[in-house]
DNA sequence: AGCCAGGACATCG
DNA sequence: CGATGTCATGGC
């Protein structure tokens, strides 16, 4: 996408964009619509606005020293609109998704967040996190930053509990705690493996949290997280029954090759907006 | 009342 | 290994 400077806001125009599918596709889950086609929320520690135009949307406020961190979060780089599939139902559905981006996130913050997610469903995950935010978070605007691992790391599990996490308190603290206390979390560069290995060493990180750790916060687009939806995607329209995490690995490198992510959005995006 | 939700984990055999 | 039961919580 082409990022322009317009006063104390930030043009990105060029390439699919729409706020209301990056938002509302459940790989983000602090960002609320505040009209049609507006939506605001805070990452980086910052609040932001960002708006739909015909060509992309609107980011405000950016300054001049912003954009590089909002190009990447926004995942300006990468060309959504030549990217095509072969085979007919993931092309199907990312002709539903036009405008879907993935989010580069940062990592404590999709760490938790998709602990959080285990067995949850997406509006509770939202008031979860935001629960979370307004009880240990720094103060944004008139909102609450995504706490620390510090911060998060000094509340009693009591805390956690009586915000909804339920049987997750413990996993949320001590994955927080052991971050805090200095767990290497690798870098982008590393190997998918590696960094999956090394992800699902925390507590209530498993294979598809992992994934989708590695999906929203490490820029890794062949990573395919598997969860109920994409089960039954799976099932009942390309024939494949879910077995083990080995063979469902080979089915998707085969079929979806290097942006299976990519593709595992369109999927998940398209059947959880087919049955109302 | 029971099932479901962007599953992980312990405990079996 | 693979299969199975369990784990809070709220919406439907």
């Amino acid at each position: 996408m082409k990022i322009i400077q317009e006063g104390s806001a930030a043009r990105f125009s060029g390439d699919e964009a729409d706020p209301q599918l990056i938002f509302d596709c459940g790989q983000a889950f602090r960002f609320s619509m505040v009209r049609q086609d507006v939506w605001s929320g805070i990452a980086h520690g910052k609040k932001i606005t960002v708006s739909k135009t015909d060509d992309g949307f609107i980011l405000s406020p950016s300054s001049q020293e912003e954009v590089d961190i909002w190009r990447e979060y926004f995942d300006a780089d990468f060309s959504y609109s030549t990217l095509s599939f072969p085979d007919e139902l993931t092309a199907q559905a990312k002709s539903r998704c036009v405008g879907l981006r993935i989010l580069k996130q940062e990592k404590f913050e999709t760490i938790i967040s998709f602990i959080i997610s285990a067995n949850n469903n997406i509006a509770r995950i939202k008031k979860i996190i935001e629960v979370l935010c307004v009880k240990c978070g720094g103060k944004v605007n008139d909102g609450f930053a995504f706490p620390t691992p510090e911060q998060l790391a000094s509340l009693a599990e009591a805390d956690l509990t009586t915000i909804g996490a339920g049987y997750r308190a413990p996993y949320i603290l001590k994955t927080s705690k052991m971050i805090a206390d200095g767990f290497d979390l690798g870098s982008d560069t590393d190997d998918y493996d590696v960094l999956g290995e090394r992800l699902k060493l925390l507590p209530g990180v498993g294979p598809k949290v992992a994934d989708c750790i590695l999906l929203f916060s490490y820029g890794k687009k062949n990573a395919f997280p598997v969860d109920v939806w994409i089960k039954r995607v799976l099932k009942d329209d390309y024939g494949f029954e879910y077995k083990n995490s080995a063979q469902t690995a080979k089915f998707i490198e085969e079929n979806f090759g290097q942006y299976a992510g990519v593709a595992q959005q369109y999927l998940f995006h398209a059947a959880r907006t087919n049955r109302v």
